[in-house]
DNA sequence: TGCCCTTTGAAGAAG
DNA sequence: CTTCTTCAAAGGGCA
């Protein structure tokens, strides 16, 4: 795995992962897990559709496409994710996919072209343009642009974000965010394998799939490299997990998109550096590394440069110091989650507001099935690691004090209190609180954590995936049809949730949440009602896509 | 204009 | 080793 750097990335995010994976491991269990995802969704799509301003989501999304803006305006992108996702979904739906879950499937969510780690980037908000799927334009220009590794910089495809690439992405996709720059200049184009010059060794290489992160240095430069590594992927697959075109590939992550046994192959074959040659950054377009807020990046003293580093000119070292690009911590699996599903939640909901929002997507998190938030732990370290190796000096201590927030621990006194005051809009008649209340799971917080199977994927490092449509299970213990019992493991040692969830209630149910126009089906999975569904649990268990996987896991 | 709010997870800091 | 703090995304709300 490491093969250049030493493997640290491999070896870093590997351990991590162990570690992680570990404690959740034996926690996990959500018996509602696929059953109350499922149903979540199912539930949530229809009648949260219904009532609230679905439009967006349900028919409309296939409408959506309504007139495809040809810009790919950063936002529209965003937005076009949402749409997209959407749309995909239906189209699967239609089969049997109606579990937003699914594995495999296909969200695609169009990904910011900005970078996320960009600070600059920024998409504006504002433009709910939805998406006009600009997937069409995915080929465009940009990518042959890219491919010129030089010339094009990915600045020029980030203006304009020629965008496209994103059309196909995967739908972690949309959390590509990370930057271009390291990806675009040198990377060729996608038939081609890319390879790519080892900054320290000044071998070519190719990139791995995994490489790409997302996040990173994806971004629209980044594109057309990628979409030559995922290649390889895609093919074993079988399964086109997107619909993505022939182009399409082009994202990153498509690697993670695929299952976790795709992951593991591409942990395998992770190569340090994903770098490319010499990129300029950022500049042109403005805009640099995903990862980096400003401009440069820092780097290493070593001169051990990540490879964004090279990308920027290492030239600057002193400035670097001072400007200090601000390169932004990788996301989590939460985090990762959130950016796929929130569009969805606010199809289905009136609501607009964040903190509601998250509100709801942490409680589906919870709901969902070992197998789904697998995906996004392995993304999630598929991402640090790339963080790891495209910036190697970087810390997230190098980010404190960036933000001002002070958090205000406080919310424990407040909590009683607080509700009322924060209600700021109750849209809606919340949930009856029984909903949201009962879910077990989230009572604890996640109690998957733990990737499924982190351990998985470096086991097999190379381990083909076989094509399931699902990831691989990693663990093969989740797969067991016990799943339901370790419901009552929440215990979730680590710090944050799980604490406060001490008591049965988690904290959001004790508050009333303002969210009125979600639906309860929304807010809480795991219902009352979901104890029921539990106890189906078991039959879906086996019919679902999630017998598949057990099936891997054997 | 810019922070707050809210979520989970990771990582660093502090004890 | 455990606990606490900060930041990551996001976007309406609020001062």
């Amino acid at each position: 795995m490491p093969q250049l750097n030493g493997g640290g990335g491999d070896e870093l995010g590997a351990n991590d992962e162990l570690i992680s994976f570990k404690d959740e491991g034996e926690q996990e269990e959500k018996i509602s897990e696929n059953v109350s995802a499922e149903r979540d969704l199912d539930d949530v799509k229809s009648s949260l559709v219904n009532e609230s301003e679905n439009n967006s989501s349900s028919s409309d999304s296939e409408q959506t496409e309504r007139r495809p803006q040809p810009r790919a305006d950063l936002e529209s992108y965003e937005k076009a994710r949402e749409y997209f996702t959407e749309a995909l979904r239906r189209q699967q739906d239609g089969g049997f996919f109606k579990s937003p879950h699914y594995p495999g499937y296909p969200f695609l969510m169009i990904p910011d072209l900005t970078n996320p780690y960009l600070s600059s980037g920024a998409l504006s908000p504002s433009a709910r343009t939805y998406l006009q799927m600009k997937w069409p334009l995915l080929d465009v220009p940009g990518t042959a642009v890219l491919r010129d590794s030089r010339s094009p910089t990915p600045g020029q495809l980030s203006n304009k974000v020629p965008v496209v690439q994103h059309a196909h992405m995967h739908p972690l996709t949309p959390l590509i965010t990370y930057s271009n720059e390291h990806f675009s200049p040198g990377t060729p184009p996608a038939h081609l394998s890319p390879e790519i010059l080892d900054p320290k060794t000044g071998i070519p290489r190719t990139p791995h799939p995994s490489e790409l992160s997302p996040y990173y240095p994806l971004s629209p430069g980044a594109m057309g490299q990628i979409p030559h590594p995922l290649g390889w992927l895609v093919p074993q697959q079988g399964q086109p997990m997107y619909p993505i075109t022939a182009g399409g590939f082009r994202h990153p992550y498509p690697a993670l998109a695929m299952n976790a046994s795709m992951s593991s192959l591409v942990s395998s074959h992770f190569s340090p550096h994903i770098v490319p040659h010499h990129h300029h950054g950022l500049h042109q377009t403005g805009i640099p590394h995903p990862a980096i807020v400003s401009a440069a990046i820092k780097q290493e003293p070593n001169g051990e440069l990540s490879p964004a580093a090279n990308t920027k000119s290492p030239v600057s070292t002193k400035k670097e110091e001072d400007k200090k690009p601000h390169i932004k911590k990788p996301l989590n699996a939460f985090m990762l989650y959130m950016k796929e599903m929130r569009a969805k939640v606010v199809a289905e909901c009136t609501l607009k507001e964040s903190a509601a929002i998250n509100q709801i997507l942490g409680r589906r998190w919870h709901s969902l099935s070992r197998e789904e938030q697998a995906k996004y732990y392995e993304l999630a370290r598929k991402e640090r690691q790339l963080h790891s190796q495209l910036y190697p000096g970087w810390s997230a201590r190098d980010n404190y004090g960036k933000r001002k927030k002070r958090k205000r621990d406080n919310k424990t006194d407040s909590t009683p209190e607080d509700f009322s005051a924060r209600n700021k809009k109750p849209c809606v008649q919340y949930l009856p609180q029984e909903k949201m209340i009962d879910s077990p799971a989230s009572s604890h917080g996640s109690m998957l954590d733990s990737p499924a199977t982190p351990s998985a994927a470096l086991a097999s490092p190379a381990a083909p995936a076989p094509t399931h449509s699902e990831q691989a299970q990693p663990l093969s213990l989740t797969t067991k049809p016990d799943r339901h019992h370790h419901f009552p493991l929440l215990s979730k040692p680590s710090s944050s949730s799980s604490s406060s969830s001490s008591s049965s209630t988690p904290p959001l149910l004790s508050r009333p949440l303002p969210l009125a126009s979600l639906h309860a089906s929304l807010l809480s999975p795991p219902s009352p009602f979901h104890q029921a569904a539990l106890h189906s649990h078991h039959a879906l268990f086996q019919s679902q896509p999630l017998s598949l996987v057990t099936k891997s896991a054997d």
